[in-house]
DNA sequence: TTAGGGTTAG
């Protein structure tokens, strides 16, 4: 169907010009679906379908709001798309990580006959951070060199970016890449190169590069100050960051995070008070390194001043929020942030009802972890993994290999995390034998190659099940070297069933590997004591003494509406202590006059 | 091109 030029009637040129700024001014969060449709029947009206300044704006605007179909609804009406329309379309499936949708693109484009442009690579290569993928990169870089394309900066910048985001096997070729370029780099090309570095910690290098770069701008000095963060330099790192000609929001955050992670948190907080200008990412990085740390009246007064200064919460403070409200249990937190969510209507993707599930999951609210799953309208393999996952952990393994028998019929393919998750549901429910057809099977049937992930829950599996031999046997063959986690549930299983001499051989793997871990030593210890070896108990407390690895007494952590609180043995600080006592002698004698005979830890 | 980002064994 031939579509009829518009006739250029004034009128029509002034709505067309509308139409655009309208477009080009939509905010990126917070147009609707409704907003949207609305544009899109009037450039229908007006006959704007085929525009090629009109429709690539129309894709950008439904990529950026999440609306893909639509976005490649708009894309089909396009009879004949030039490159520029192409680039916008890749760009969008790139954005909302769509990759293979993305490649599709480019090989229709191809096969079209519509030649890429200088746009098109860069576009493509984003797309191959996504997998990740080494060879998918050095593919779109010997097709560019094929094509024997006119290398624009901005193409090998790309190519120097893409592969080293490939980790460790990329970096080279960055180098060469970046060398090749020879008088034709620009500032990008140097700070992608030393970022780059950063990235595989070849830090000295990255340094050696910044200071031997002809113009530094802001960029390069953030990213060499991130490398001396992320490497926990931070006395260096601070020592640069004064030296900074100027500081930027980027600075600033960057230093939070280096003392975040140093676990730092009083520095963490001079500094975010003092930083002139603020934005979502500093105030994301401190409430989650607040929560990561189990600080929880911390973590929601901040949570709560952000929402009171105006913030709204973006997908990456939600996600990285609701990820450090799982690992530290934090769920009022947690619970919070699922409130706001609902409150203030945020669109709510795949990504942040895989980290509700996740969190809920890790914070034992196992039924609220299931609703929000079961109520998902897209589901991908990561919420299938992650709710797996949180039924085996507690103990619910039976629900966790039905979920898996489910997810199967669904049509998704398991990857080696599932296995990670179905191994772990077949240790905590018992089920010892289907857990090593599991182990036994996943290569064959599924074509997921065992890895220490997975030979870790399998020596879990049959030191738990009593089959230290096995286990013992199977560490000794296994393709890949030992690891602490795999020698540790070893020395658990030995504990369980004080196999007192294989315990002795797996600690001094375990001393090799961890020589400061003393609860090594405690579990060894604990394991004579249980048959009677006193002799050894204190042989093994001399040798700790002597090494001198002494034990963190354990703690527990209770969370109750006005934070968390911890107890460890013989600790009277709680102002409640008197009470709490009380309450557990009485438990105590309970316990114990129902047939309880503790299990007393040496 | 720089800061925060979901699932992974003891």
């Amino acid at each position: 169907m031939q579509v009829p030029a518009p006739i250029r009637t004034p009128a029509w040129v002034s709505t067309r010009r509308l139409l655009e700024q309208k477009l080009s001014d939509l905010p990126k969060h917070s147009t609707t679906f409704n907003q949207l449709n609305q544009l899109h029947a009037l450039i229908y009206k007006h006959n704007l379908h085929q525009d090629p300044f009109i429709m690539p704006k129309l894709i950008t605007a439904y990529s950026l709001c999440r609306q893909m179909s639509n976005a490649v609804k708009s894309f089909r009406q396009v009879q004949q798309p030039n490159v520029h329309l192409y680039n916008t379309m890749i760009r969008a499936n790139v954005f909302n990580s769509l990759y293979v949708d993305a490649f599709d693109v480019f090989f229709h484009m191809q096969r079209c006959g519509v030649y890429a442009d200088n746009f098109t690579y860069p576009f493509l290569l984003k797309g191959c951070c996504g997998f990740n993928d080494y060879v998918l990169v050095k593919m779109i870089h010997c097709h560019v060199v094929k094509l024997g394309f006119c290398l624009d900066v901005y193409v090998p910048n790309a190519l120097i970016d893409s592969y080293s985001r490939c980790g460790v096997v990329g970096v080279g070729d960055a180098k060469r890449v970046f060398e090749g370029m020879g008088e034709g780099r620009d500032v990008v090309s140097w700070n992608t190169m030393i970022g780059g570095l950063v990235k595989v910690n070849r830090l000295s290098e990255a340094r050696g590069l910044f200071d031997e770069m002809p113009v530094s701008d802001m960029v390069s000095w953030n990213t060499i100050l991130d490398g001396y963060a992320k490497a926990g330099e931070l006395n260096d790192a601070f020592e640069l960051f004064e030296r900074m000609p100027e500081r930027n929001v980027v600075s600033w955050s960057t230093m939070l995070t280096g003392y975040c992670k140093s676990g730092d948190m009083d520095m963490t907080r001079m500094l975010f008070d003092k930083m002139p200008v603020k934005n979502m990412v500093s105030w994301t990085i401190i409430i989650a390194g607040y929560a990561a740390k189990g600080l929880a009246k911390e973590a929601v007064d901040l949570y709560e001043r952000m929402e009171e200064e105006g913030y709204r919460p973006d997908d990456g403070a939600i996600i990285s929020i609701l990820a450090a409200c799982a690992e530290s249990g934090l769920l009022w937190l947690g619970k919070r942030v699922h409130q706001s969510i609902k409150r203030n209507g945020y669109y709510c993707s795949t990504l942040i009802e895989n980290a509700l599930v996740d969190m809920y999951a890790k914070c034992g609210s196992l039924n609220k972890a299931l609703s929000i799953f079961n109520g998902m309208g897209k589901k991908d393999l990561v919420s299938w993994n992650a709710m797996i996952h949180g039924l085996a952990m507690h103990g619910h393994g039976s629900e966790a290999l039905e979920l898996f028998a489910e997810m199967k019929e669904e049509g998704f393919t398991p990857d080696k995390v599932t296995f990670v998750g179905v191994l772990c549901a077949c240790t905590h429910g018992g089920y010892i034998d289907e857990g090593i057809q599991f182990f036994y099977t996943m290569e064959r049937d599924y074509g997921v190659p065992p890895e220490i992930e997975h030979y870790g829950c399998v020596i879990d599996l049959l030191g738990r099940g009593g089959r230290l031999q096995e286990a013992f046997r199977l560490v000794r063959t296994m393709p890949v070297e030992p690891n602490v986690i795999i020698w540790g549930a070893l020395l658990g299983a030995c504990r369980l069933y004080n196999a007192v001499e294989l315990a002795q051989e797996v600690l001094e793997h375990l001393v090799k590997l961890e020589p400061e871990n003393a609860g090594n030593y405690s579990m060894l210890s604990n394991i004579y004591a249980a048959t009677g070896n006193w002799a050894s108990v204190a042989d093994v407390r001399l040798r700790m003494k002597n090494t001198g690895s002494e034990k963190p007494s354990g703690a527990s952590l209770i969370e109750l509406d006005d934070g968390v609180h911890e107890f460890t043995v013989k600790n009277t600080v709680h102002p409640a202590s008197d009470k709490i006592y009380h309450m557990v002698d009485g438990l105590s004698d309970h316990i114990k006059k129902v047939g309880y005979i503790p299990d007393v830890i040496y």
